[in-house]
DNA sequence: GGAATAGTGTCTCTGAGACATTATCTG
DNA sequence: CAGATAATGTCTCAGAGACACTATTCC
């Protein structure tokens, strides 16, 4: 590694959000309209600069916040990959760092500091619009990043709030995964799997139909054996 | 998003690379003794300054080339995560995104351009060195990347040359993993799972024992299902 | 023939997937 | 009591893990 010089030309660093929750069932993700150049009227992730003695993680719960109004220990972050590929800015070199969020029944938006509108997108429909930068292919990768970790990590109880029941569990696996579950597979699956979810001795009624138990998170972080995507 | 201004400084990017490959068996990174400040005579993955017009990957290979005389098409190369805390390097504002590299038996080196010296370390002596930066939790971030996909891709198939035997194969997980595994449930294993290696016909003879029905790659780059880490 | 290395089969157990009915509440 | 929702048990099949011997070569 050499001393800095003109060799090396400093570069613009972003961090860009996949903030990913379940709204009223549905697997959404959050997406702002561009009030200015370059792709002014387009949509994309939420994002912003890096600031300069600003940690990227602090640069990402920042951004979250400004966005979703929702502060860091509601939500689960975590690095998603970094894309730098030279033009994907028009304007000059800029790299970002690109982070996924996932919140319980995360708030409406409207607006933000510098976007023109901000608003939540079922996923699907949200993959298939013609986004600003390379955010199709970003969304791409944190949808999937959330898909898998649902497999082998407790990642679905980040979608749920702190006390949640068997079926709302099951629904954010059909949710984020798009397919269908046999309720009595699944419950024997998530109950069998060591330090996934505990009993909570309380049921929630007043809804029709026979009250639900409650459930909360039993601390393991990595499910043995994991979740089956179909 | 608003315009560049002086708000947003820009920032130095660098990629750092953790190589992988086995030699005599034996699990291995490569690491380069740096030869200026900071960290003088310290041991570092090697790395350095993405070019203005570079690709991220595209630097990552002209490093792991620079440093290994071993062009992209040999080698596996994926990106691992960005650092990027501030004062990670104390000179300046520094984001680095790191990469994986993993190659078959990859050359001997000794120094290099900008470092005093360069050598193969095994791994598990490496991670208890004192590295240069925060090289010892990209070195960690990147041996456990490769563990563990070991599990659920043919990533394995990167440490071997395009024919290799069974036995050879078996000894990959087990230097990675750090563990011995079964010989009769391993072939079962590799044999059963769809696409993963192919018998070419041809054996190797020439060495002590019974010769060894040289394999190659079947194509598939998950495993379903996937293979066991113990 | 001896040393070295490669190659393989069976049994047991655990977990996945398919599948329909009963239990408990609200209005 | 009707409608809605939650909860659960059994059977079959596939794959993991434990385990020891035979096959083929070189010297």
């Amino acid at each position: 590694m050499v001393a800095y010089t003109s060799e090396h030309p400093p570069i613009f660093v972003t961090v860009d959000l996949v903030i990913l929750t379940l709204r009223e069932g549905m697997f959404a993700v959050l997406l702002v309209e561009r009030g200015g150049e370059p792709f002014r009227g387009r949509w994309a992730l939420p994002g912003g600069f890096v600031h300069v003695d600003e940690d990227l993680v602090d640069a990402a719960y920042r951004e979250l916040e400004e966005e979703t109004g929702v502060g860091g220990d509601a939500v689960h972050l975590e690095q998603l990959a970094t894309y730098g590929a030279p033009g994907r800015d028009p304007r000059s070199r800029v790299v970002s760092t690109a982070y996924l969020a996932v919140g319980a029944d995360l708030p409406e938006v409207r607006g933000g500091s510098d976007a023109a509108d901000a608003r939540w997108w079922p996923v699907e429909e949200a993959l298939g619009l013609d986004l600003a930068f390379d955010h199709r292919t970003i969304l791409g990768d944190g949808v999937e990043r959330a898909r898998s970790k649902l497999e082998y990590t407790d990642l679905a109880l980040r979608f749920v709030p702190a006390r949640f029941t068997m079926p709302e569990l099951q629904g954010v696996y059909e949710a984020v995964w798009g397919t269908a579950l046999d309720p009595r597979n699944f419950a024997r699956k998530v109950t069998r799997t060591e330090g996934f979810v505990r009993e909570t001795g309380e049921e929630r009624r007043g809804a029709r139909g026979r009250p639900a138990r409650l459930l909360e998170a039993a601390g393991a972080r990595t499910l043995m054996p994991p979740m089956m995507r179909e």
